[in-house]
This record gives structure tokens, sequence and C-alpha cells, in this order.
DNA sequence: CAGTGGTCTAGACCACAAC
DNA sequence: TTGTGGTCTAGACCACTGA
């Protein structure tokens, strides 16, 4: 076979037999390529490999570490809405993240992986709602939020502007716009990082990322039956993963 | 920046424009090298990143093809166990998938990414059930199922054999090792395709596999308390979603 | 400030499947 | 059969950052 192939099937296996342990260095690019009798670039071919495979963490003067692997912080399910005088709310648990910048709100084409989402055509004007969160203290970005509603439905209305007022978007929708008692519906998907998300989220290029969706159906008034938003969650997918209880029909 | 950032982001650009709708040949790599007046290398870097994105599709002599997204399928999520006389069901819909190969029983080391998930140390030994899940009239491979159990608790019983009788492995467990009646929970998490994914599933290396655990935690007996089984299936994950209905919590 | 990984070039041969 | 992508080489310069 391919003899990158051979070279990261080699670095791998003494990965996992441990002679190079979590945060320990391989050698340099330069030594591998002597002890493995290749030119640098099938060296770089491996180990780019085994840098989105998740196991290495190449740093420029800094040689390439084997990565540590975190234990992965777990996501409730949002199977349920709660609300109270404030709003509403899908996690059991507060998240410890914030807004890192503030909200951006643009209008602009429909991406084609919203479009299927909310019933329109790739490059149909979509209102975008933007939120970077993370962590404030150290400004280590955790997860990346963007809102799509339709333009023809929420442009130049109170959901296009940043401020959404008390009980925020969701209170607007029932309350104001007359769009009835909202259903959601969660989505799990994965793929792999935009060039964007990849800088923002500081992820090599390629690797993939976890995207939770919950999209909002009106009940009533001039969006009946149509998803009138998709709220798009997006995290490195080497850090998180979602559990959810499994109970026993009867 | 990079010049192969700008010719993947050139690529990019005239695909979402519909230059090169979907299905279509993009240029060979000769007149890419022409046209951005970059080496071969700098250009293969750019289809390398795209299609580990998944939008390009490079095949031998027959050039590189925009991938058509085709629609993902909807897998509904597992939250209810459902029992009758011939043993327990997760789904509520019936998979179109059959074993396309007898399914192997195997014991080995716990790999690193389970071991936390049954409470062993990576090493410890296990018994690896696995099956290959696909169409069998196309011969296509659409998702990888394999189950590891505790080889302190599973070695040398039924559980370690092909076989495993009437009502399969969750009777066996409840019914002739006493372990209870079982619980169980799920994790949904995402990852790069090892080379032996990448293999089966036919996937560049490097692309999202979609992870959907079960575990299995026995109530009673000598395991009382513990993970018995893990359950992984692995799919492409550009050709799945999990989705799963949000209910208002009065 | 020097050594590491990041990028790029020009060229070669190979393997495989479409023609 | 042949043209395409797949792999590999040897060498060069650059940019960033940790020693």
């Amino acid at each position: 076979m391919a003899r990158w192939h051979d070279v990261a099937q080699a670095l791998r296996d003494a990965i996992t037999t441990g002679q190079y342990p979590p945060g320990s260095k391989i050698p340099k690019e330069e030594e591998l390529e002597a002890q493995f009798g290749v030119s640098r670039t099938t060296v770089r071919r491996a180990v780019a490999q085994l840098t989105t495979e998740g196991l290495l963490l190449p740093v420029r003067r800094g040689g390439t570490t084997v990565r540590t692997q975190p234990e992965r912080q777990t996501l409730p399910l949002d199977t349920r809405a709660y609300r109270d005088e404030l709003g509403y709310y899908f996690s059991q648990t507060v998240q410890p993240w914030r807004a890192l910048q503030p909200p951006t709100v643009t209008e602009g084409p429909c991406p084609p992986d919203v479009a299927p989402l909310l019933g329109l055509a790739v490059g149909d004007p979509v209102v975008i709602r933007d939120r970077i969160m993370g962590n404030p203290a150290t400004g280590r970005v955790m997860q990346l939020a963007t809102s799509y509603l339709p333009g023809d439905l929420a442009a130049g209305t109170v959901l296009a502007q940043p401020g959404t007022g008390p009980g925020g978007i969701y209170d607007r929708m029932e309350n104001d716009l007359g769009w009835g008692t909202l259903d959601w519906e969660g989505v799990i998907t994965a793929r792999s990082a935009t060039a964007d998300e990849a800088r923002l989220l500081d992820l090599a290029p390629g690797t993939p990322v976890l995207c939770v969706t919950r999209m909002t159906i009106a009940t009533a008034g001039d969006a009946e039956g149509r998803v009138v938003e998709a709220n798009i969650t997006r995290r490195d997918a080497s850090l998180f993963e979602v559990r959810y209880p499994i109970t026993r029909a009867e």
C-alpha cells in the first residue's frame, strides 16, 4: 500500500502501545524521515492524517505532541421545553458559557445545508442571528450558535433586530406575531469544520464538528406549519457528546 | 495566507455559485495548475480539503466530480426499549439493512475510546461482537455495529458465542446470567473515520463518522451497576442525521 | 533568534478504471 | 490502451514561537 499509510499506522501503534504517551512529543519530522526512510512530504502526509484523527497536535517550533484525550463533556439532550416568566429554556442544566461578543444579526442568502431545514431554496433571503459562546475568563470559544429565520417572515420584524425584548424571540413569535403555540424538533448531525469554524473553534482543518439543531415550527397565523427558525449549534466533536436515557416501554 | 487556502476557497465559491453544479466535473488537476498558477501539490492540497469537507469526489481516471449532496437519511432517536416474545427492539422503524457477513466474535484488548464507557482500563480484555450492515442487493455497507462486553463478565459465557439463542443477548443477561432488569443509556458522538472504517464505508480518509452508542447496565447479580455492553454503531456522517421530538413541559 | 512545522516547486513513476 | 488521480522525491524558503 501507500508508504504514508504505513508510517501513519506505525505512529498510531506507537501511540496506542504507550511508546509515545499522551503529552509527549514524537520525533521531529527530520528524524521520522530518517527513521522510516521516506521523504518529508510522506512523513507530513502521515502526520496530517493523525492530526485530523485527533491523535497529534503539531505546533510550530514546539514539535508535535500526542494529544491528551480529554473526557468528553456531556450535553443533555433537549427533549423538553421549559418556560418561566422570563422565557423558554431547553436545557435542564445551565451552560457555563457566555456570549464572548455581542450577537450579530445580518441578512443574507440561505446556505445549502440550511435550505432543506427551513423549506426554502438555496439563496433565498434569510435572517441570520450569530452568537459565539465560550469561557469569558479564558476567552476560549466552546460553541458557535447560529439561528436562521426565513427572510419572507422575519425581515423587517422584531425578529431581525439585535434585541428581541423580554421573553426573547419565542415570546415575540407566540404573542406578537400570532404564530400560535410553538413546536420544536431536534436534529443531530456531524460534518467537517468549515474554514471559519476551524478558525473560531481552534481546530485543525477538516476535523469533525458536532451539530445540534433545534427547529421551531409555527402552528398558527401566516407562518402556520412552517419552520420559522433553525438554531444550529456547532462544537468540537472531540470535546462533546450528547447523552440521553432510554426508558422501557411497558 | 496560504496559496492552497485561496485555491480551495475559489473552488468552494465556484461550486456554491453554481459554476460547477452537483454532478459536474471540475477541471483536471493539470488545468487547475495553469488556471491558478500554482504547482500540482498545491492544487492537490486544496482538492484534498474540499474532499474531506464532502464537496468533491475524486476518482482515478474519471476526474473529480462535485458530490451530489443526498438528503440525509433520518434515524429516529432510540429513547424507548420495546420487547416482544422474540426479544428487545430499540427502533420504532425497522431498518432496511441486513448483516452482509456473519457476525464475528473475538476477544481482545479494550480500545481507548471504549474503556471509559465500560469502566475498564485500556487494554483490559473485552469480548468484541462485530457486524457489518448494509444493502444486500447492492452490497453497499451502510453501518458498522460493534458490541464490546467486559471480558471478566462475558468471556466463556454464552455472550462470547456467535449464536446467543432465542431472544438474543439481552435475554441471556436477564434470564440466564441473573443480571436483573436491564437499563440502557444512549450517547451520540462524532469523530474522524479510522482507516478500517474508511475502507469499509467507502469514505475518504479523515471524513467524519456519526457514532450512536447504546450502553447496557445490569441491575442485579455479579454485574450489578456495571455497564455490561457498549454497542457502537458508526455511519457516514454525511448520509445520516438523528432526529427527535421536543415536547413542552407543563 | 534559531529551530520547528508550514508551504511550495518541479518532476517522476505508478495504478487503476473509463474509454 | 491511455489518461486521470495517487504517491513519492529532493530541495527550497518562510513564519511563527518557544527556548
